[in-house]
DNA sequence: CCGATTCATCGAAGAATGTCAATGCGTTCA
DNA sequence: TGAACGCATTGACATTCTTCGATGAATCGG
């Protein structure tokens, strides 16, 4: 098991404003920017409220996780979830939940 | 969706010790420590390679995520996986799966 | 061209985290 | 009762992380 690697993607996930970038990328749909190809980093920052550098940041450590991926168009870069990290994540998670207790599976 | 408790279970998830140390949990049988009754905090400890006083800080914060119960018998503490935090993450990574591309042309 | 726009990078400040030595607390055993 | 054991807590320090303002790089419109 690679423990440095999924620890690296769970690390990507443990912040909120990461965590709700993701969220974001999993529910919007491509109506957002005024380009209405996809969702651009400015729509990332108007939904977290956050600076620019800052989401800029956050979304780098997202790509370079391998949870989601950027692809620069023109002057916009377009960002979209990747099945990559999600899967190692969930391949960790699972691993550990088939041997936990599952008396209250609520 | 609950972002802050989801983000502190990844959070806790997002670090390679704690990582080894639920996987050391899900592999490991009862003859371990001199009790054979189950893991205990030396065991961990043997196990990561640190000092007595970190082991016992990352445990608490397992317990903490609600990813590890904790259970004191005499002089040792037990430790055993949690569904509950695992639940969390998991529903959380499966959501986020679910509106991937999962296209594994690469 | 020139200005505006979109985004990334740099540098710095403050907060959070990981780590250990020293110490304290409860339990067990002689 | 006293000593040894297992573990948690405290205090301190170094590292990492989060955040922003300022600046730079690339692109489009006029």
């Amino acid at each position: 098991m690679d423990f440095d690697g999924t620890a690296a993607v769970f690390r990507a996930l443990g912040d909120v404003h990461r965590l709700r970038a993701l969220h974001f990328l999993a529910t919007a749909d491509a109506t957002c920017c005024s380009t209405g190809q996809g969702v651009c980093t400015c729509d990332v920052q108007a939904m977290l409220g956050l600076s620019q550098p800052t989401t800029s940041h956050h979304m780098k450590l997202l790509v370079e996780a391998g949870l989601v991926t950027a692809q620069k168009r023109g002057r916009w870069t377009y960002y979209a979830l990747s099945a990559h990290g999600l899967h190692l994540a969930r391949t960790a998670i699972g691993a550990l939940l088939a041997a936990a207790p599952h008396r209250d599976a609520a």
